[in-house]
DNA sequence: TAAAATCTTAAATTTTTCTTACATTTTCCT
DNA sequence: AGGAAAATGTAAGAAAAATTTAAGATTTTA
């Protein structure tokens, strides 16, 4: 696991590196918001543990900077301050947890520990959900269809589709929300590109054109799976 | 993991079961070697930390006891004592490490990681197991890789490229994610290097151009062994 | 049956991946 | 340390696959 830590006192930074690196982590040390940045860039992080009083750019700072970047993985918060009002402010902005110095280590490592568990508990892919209609499986994870345990292969787009339309089973979807669900973008003129789609979908799953088993047109509205 | 603690000094013992509770192991705390061995023979344990002075049976008789019932998990014995000869028989008689009092409870947490890690690496099959997939053969062990018993030699990128892939068979895995878990590093701009590097191995193993065998492409997602 | 909506098809376009050659970095060996 | 060999990275054009467009055919609905 990769953690990034902050502060600028030498014998903080230090004094944390020296507890985790015993739980083997990999530890990115630093004394400056600079170097941390640096870190932040080019480092696949897994953790940041961030004094809030750093010099120029402050804890708070880059916490913001991390998660502006999108970056979900947990932050703990160290601070000298006992205030409250920090405390608050601290975990508004996307941190996890705050920790108020002098600190035992040991509790800072219980804490990283615990934050790190529900973060990948969380995050954890493992549990795969697979989508049954009919003779058809479709698992998001794998990105791969079954129709009848025989794979379908089905371009990105295709299965955005298809896998749209099963997530909404039973609803009907226009052109328009399919459009702008699978690629994210605005539905503009009414070309007939998610027809093109469907329609290769559809010989993909071997529907029969005139009436079709899982991918039903609602005449008017769009298209649905019962 | 059940960690047994014997100390007759009550403090020791339950410093000793705070810190490793913090762990998350399992402790079980007691003052006499009578009940140590109650749980030796009702609980199936995988850590023992035995104090060498002990009324009645000693901590050496109850190490002894534990071998001579052929478990073989780590014991780790304390000792007020200074003296090397005890050192010698403590280590001979079947203990796996030694401290002496008064210590600091962090290094015997870190020795009862390191000696818990030297036990399960020494015991855990599955670690140096290899990875079968129709005529490649995977050791990650010895880093080494057979294709119909024949070695393919792979840098140690492609190896982990192709480990990584193994590992994760049947799920497809996106350059991005290779790139991360293989370099630890963020994928910044999207550069073609896992791009090369996969169509080295694939050289490597000989793989047909038009249909590989081995690492197949998922397009717009990225790779995957079945 | 006529208009509207949807389907089908094939060709044009775009995107993604592959290949190759070469540049750069690291490692190994005197 | 210095040079050779191996490993890794970069870039550009080729190839393959996916996507879009467009135009005519078909189906549905009133």
């Amino acid at each position: 696991m990769n953690v990034l830590v902050l502060d600028d006192e030498k014998e903080i930074a230090d004094l944390v590196e020296l507890y985790l690196k015993n739980e083997n982590y990999t530890i990115y040390k630093c004394y400056t918001s600079e170097e941390a940045i640096k870190y932040i860039n080019t480092v696949k992080l897994d953790f940041a543990i961030l004094d809030v009083m750093v010099k120029r750019k402050n804890g708070f700072e880059i916490c913001k900077y991390i998660r502006d970047k999108n970056l979900t993985f947990p932050i703990i918060m160290l601070t000298a301050k006992i205030e409250d009002k920090d405390k608050i402010t601290g975990l508004t902005i996307g941190a996890d947890d705050y920790i108020t110095k002098p600190f035992n280590p040991l509790e800072l490592v219980a804490r990283v520990k615990a934050a790190a568990r529900r973060y990948t508990k969380y995050n954890d892919k493992s549990e795969e959900e697979k989508i049954y209609i009919d003779g058809l499986e479709i698992s998001k994870e794998k990105h791969k269809c079954l129709l009848y345990d025989k794979e379908i292969i089905l371009t990105p787009i295709e299965f955005d589709i298809l896998l749209y339309l099963a997530n909404n089973r039973g609803n009907v979807v226009s052109s328009e929300e399919l459009f702008e669900k699978v690629w994210k973008e605005k539905y503009l003129d009414n070309n007939n590109t998610v027809m093109v789609h469907i329609r290769r979908i559809r010989e993909k799953l071997k529907e029969d054109t005139r009436k079709p088993k899982y991918i039903k047109t609602v005449w008017g509205v769009g298209y649905k799976i019962e």
